[in-house]
DNA sequence: GTGCGGCCTCAAGTACACTTGAGGTCAAGT
DNA sequence: ACTTGACCTCAAGTGTACTTGAGGCCGCAC
């Protein structure tokens, strides 16, 4: 089994080196080391990070992602099936969040017409509390529930 | 016209006080001053500002914002024609924003059983460089355009 | 065995979107 | 007049997600 310098695995996935020690220290990738200290990947990481990088262009925050890896093997590599429950899991927080933008571009329709936007009465104003429910930081999109 | 404090506009918009100051700091509102410095606010601004609350919650950072809400008129109070203008090109926008996660949703299907999620032939990993193209800070949701 | 590119750590910096705190003013009610 | 709560400014802090920089090893190629 091929172990993969950091550099390579960084040109493979896209991501930058210092971005991948970043998720290391996040905890989202534990490669190994040669006895001189330095990183050695697994296939299986380059697989780990395309996630990681997939769920964040989704909106997903590191602690979501962590919580949906923790669901692969610890010690064992991961298995087809491993990763085809992660994935099932992972398509129905993209329907959920799919069918949200869709209910609120819905209610967008009927509210152009009366162009109020911040009336009591508006369906769009009154449409959730999920904003309100967020705490600081960046906020995501509509309906980012952790992934569990 | 009633002026209304910002304390008002806080309940009514379920914003934080702290975040209206900063929203005028960012230029996405512009208050008149009581003769003692204090802000009033117009019911115009609400308006402003619940837009602000629903174009965040979809992921759209405050310069987008900005120049979407510059389609308003600067002196004028903005009528109903104005907001149906701006209502309908955010409407555009969040079309995008779903189709973009239709798709990845659809390529995902396509990839649950292969459990690749990295392999170089995978359609996932290969969707697009909008992750690539995006610069530092945190990453809002795919496709996320500027509104204008 | 030495040069050099890639790797290492650790601290600090950056961008976004706010919040918190200190210290002080405004204005409405009694 | 005075109290009190809402408001003011300005500086600093917070959380997320990284990047940048300084200073220094690793290891392969020649």
């Amino acid at each position: 089994m091929a172990l993969i310098p950091i550099g390579e695995v960084a040109q493979r996935t896209g991501l930058a080196v210092s971005a991948i020690r970043f998720y290391e220290e996040m905890g989202l990738v534990r490669p190994g080391r040669t006895a001189g200290g330095q990183r050695v990947f697994e296939r299986a990481d380059i697989r780990r990070l395309s996630f990681v990088m997939i769920a964040q262009r989704l909106g997903f925050s590191i602690a979501d992602i962590r919580t949906a890896l923790s669901s692969l093997p610890d010690e064992r590599t991961p298995t087809k099936a491993d990763w085809t429950r992660l994935s099932l899991r992972f398509r129905s927080a993209l329907d959920t969040r799919i069918q949200g933008l869709t209910e609120l571009r819905d209610r967008l329709d009927g509210c152009i017409g009366c162009g109020c936007l911040s009336l009591d009465l508006c369906q769009l104003h009154n449409f959730d509390d999920i904003a309100a429910a967020n705490g600081t930081g960046p906020r995501y999109v509509l309906g980012n529930k952790p992934l569990n």
